[in-house]
DNA sequence: CGAACTGTGTGCGCTGGCGCACACTGCAAC
DNA sequence: GTTGCAGTGTGCGCCAGCGCACACAGTTCG
């Protein structure tokens, strides 16, 4: 790595910026080396700085109990690391690793909040919730890479049930099939077993779910991990998303 | 489905809106039924109300050119559809299909929008930073259900590169195997095709790229998608994340 | 100059999920 | 009824990707 010229411009991001609210940020602005391996972020901690890349490369990162990982995005001179500081989380489930050494820019935390908190309390809300649903779409796109086909259905089970009035779905295997991008006969044999255990009961279209911890024991951490986020981001709603548990 | 009362308050979204900002939306909520399969938008297509379900359940689905599909994420009576709207994308590349069928409110686009365009105009690009950066999360979630390893491995090649300020990459097979979420063996099995067919060149943890175009055909729709995206998000990020191809 | 180590190539057996084919079973319509 | 069909069960061959094992090749370090 060359002693190359770092400047601001050089990320899309910032050289975007509206030139009036630039000058504010500019003085702010701190030049880093961004060596290769450096976690920016870890799960779960709250920001210090957001990071704006300019020769370096950034991977968010999400690993799993047992070690493997997926990554979920990556960012360079074209964008931002740490969007959570101004969508309101503060922290997100996943890390945050340099992938590709090089130089940025950081940024304290605090400038981005207070981007946020000049949001109207409605679009905060609103961000605070697509927070959340970018966990769920991260969490998917791990949950597809490293589970199985059993962990994926119950896992889409007990999120359909959050969402659901009662213990009871409408939905074809052919349908849940197309959700979770796999065979409908895939979904047969997963529901098969399920019914076995218990679980669940089942016909033509209509599912009871009779145990909902036998599918949370079942169901690989991805579930956990979406249904925490929700919590997190969206406290007042979360008593709603986790019903009693009517457990074996 | 019977007659059941649909109530705002049952939208765990709009239940937490603060009182005050919710009395002009109020007016402005529609009832809607919301029967299984409608589809509430197309990829692509700009939006021209938002959803905020109470019983029905809406799953956002990335259908493919050959037809396999994936779900992207589900929303049910805790959120929104159509996050596009305050987002500043207006549209994106996934299909919102309601899953459940059941009840919700809409509200027309542009109330939403007048929430993103109330916005600073650093916040406003911030998010529409934010929805290519969902639209990458998506594509890999779809990418990693339905594409062979060669692919992906094709896609995060181009995706680096176009971060990277030269053809040449620092990154062992090793690390690119913890990012795809898959095993050693299997990149560099992808790795030596590549070179073999002269696309690439190689040799411990260097990386250059010999034929782009090379790579493009044989990566899968997921790279021009997020591509496209940026693009149509970022416009003047585009032209430079988008490096003049240096074709065979 | 070897020694030690990191990065890459290759082979092998295993298995989860795929694609296909076909049989079975309730429900609905007439 | 019985005809039809949507929804489900099951079997079978196939293959991509996994886990493991080990050989080999540059690089660095003494």
């Amino acid at each position: 790595m060359k002693a190359v010229e770092n400047h601001p411009q050089n990320n899309h991001l910032l050289a975007a910026l509206p030139a009036h609210d630039c000058r504010d940020w500019m003085a702010l602005l701190e030049s880093v080396d961004m060596p290769l391996g450096q976690v920016l972020y870890e799960p779960g901690v709250a920001l210090e700085y957001v990071y704006f890349p300019t020769s370096a490369i950034v991977s968010l990162l999400y690993v799993m109990e047992i070690g493997s990982s997926a990554e979920i995005a990556m960012v360079g001179n074209e964008g931002i690391v740490g969007i959570s500081l101004f969508m309101g989380g503060d922290s997100t489930p996943s890390r945050a690793v340099v992938q590709s050494g090089g130089k940025g820019y950081r940024l304290l935390a605090t400038v981005m909040k207070d981007e946020f908190n000049r949001a109207g309390p409605v679009l905060q809300l609103l961000l605070r919730y697509t927070q959340a649903l970018i966990t769920q779409m991260s969490q998917i796109a791990v949950c597809n890479r490293h589970h199985s086909v059993d962990q994926q259905f119950c896992r889409w089970l007990l999120q359909s049930l959050d969402r659901s009035q009662n213990n009871e779905l409408m939905m074809t295997q052919e349908l849940i099939a197309n959700m979770l991008g796999v065979r409908r006969e895939g979904v047969t044999e997963s529901a098969v077993k399920l019914q076995r255990e218990g679980f669940i009961r089942y016909s033509r279209g209509h599912i009871s779910v009779l145990n909902r911890g036998g599918l949370e024991r079942r169901t690989c951490e991805c579930y956990a991990v979406v249904k925490k986020e929700y919590e997190r981001l969206l406290p007042r709603l979360a008593s709603v998303l986790l019903p009693t548990a009517f457990d074996d």
